[in-house]
DNA sequence: AAGCGCATGTAAAGGGTTACATGATTGC
DNA sequence: GCAATCATGTAACCCTTTACATGCGCTT
């Protein structure tokens, strides 16, 4: 039920129509919780039933603008500070490790460097954004700062994997720590 | 579909019937791929359709043990040699961090002690996990070895994201890097 | 004989993805 | 006029969770 919270979190920010949350779905999300148009389409009729957000307006090609109201704002906060936090990881990467006996040590080491590349460059563009953050590029609004936080999130566990796949690596003796 | 890879990857290790599968999910698997005995049952059902599994012998109360087949161990492989990993994080701490914003200092504060808290906690019992292992404490076989890499991302990963929490807490100055 | 743990399954509902379908507006 | 983009929605399917249902075998 978290897209729920996520929608209204989005919309806490500013009005916006289900494409626009779509749209940011993809960009800002897109890699920690993703949501296609149909699943936020649906979400935003139940909101609204609820009386979490009502239609602020009408656009052009049947554009609809929602807006939260302040039992939705309530609802968002409630979840953040009462609602049990969820730590579940369900990280395939990690499903895999429990099977990497079945791999030979040559196909572990390709396995584990294809891995490590792709956490090191995804890890290198987290630090990108967040430096981007400390600079000032998108102001110093709290919404941005809490964006901050999360890019560091991004980049300590991306590191964290990164270096875990050379630590495994049985290719590698280990100067990765 | 990746439930269906890690039943396989289990079965190559010893025949097992559905409730010892669903144990060994509880035990081993729950914080990174729950799965309950509705599910297993059903996978197990296609994975006999399939040719990756076949029943090997009944046992009281209707048991019935499964074996992995030639076919069902090439699956396994080609899954973790071939198959794109999957590498959607979807943890809902990080989504929740999008919005911290809507807390005050005082909120977002406690609610990173309490992550804090149960991130050292699991990091503990992960090195514990880790140190059993190095010391022995199930053999040393190829099972065991890759567990004991499993523990080691989780322990990464855990104190990855118990130093993030006092990195971004408001009220603890920056000791925590 | 009662109670617990073993063992299997189905049904219903919810969450999420993919494919299909439609149409308006804008820019060239 | 054409293409790209904006914008909404439905339908079908798959994956996951929760609740319901049943019965055997072992121990006390």
């Amino acid at each position: 039920m978290s897209l729920r919270h996520a929608l209204l979190g989005l919309l806490a920010e500013q009005p916006a129509s289900g494409w626009d949350l779509t749209r940011r779905f993809d960009e800002l999300l897109g890699s920690v919780w993703p949501a296609g148009h149909p699943q936020i389409y649906g979400e935003l009729r139940k909101l609204q039933q609820d009386g979490h957000i009502v239609v602020d307006g009408e656009g052009p090609r049947g554009r609809k603008d929602y807006r939260i109201t302040d039992t939705g704002l309530a609802e968002v906060r409630r979840w953040l500070i009462e609602v049990d936090v969820d730590h579940t990881f369900r990280l395939e990467p990690l499903l895999r490790s429990v099977f990497f006996w079945l791999l030979t040590p040559d196909e572990l080491a390709d396995y584990l460097e294809r891995e490590a590349a792709f956490y090191h460059g995804l890890a290198q563009s987290f630090r990108k954004l967040a430096a981007a953050k400390d600079n000032g590029d998108f102001g110093f609004t709290p919404q941005t700062t809490s964006l901050r936080t999360t890019a560091e999130a991004g980049i300590r566990i991306t590191e964290a994997l990164g270096s875990w796949a050379e630590w495994a690596n049985p290719r590698s003796p280990d100067d990765a720590v």
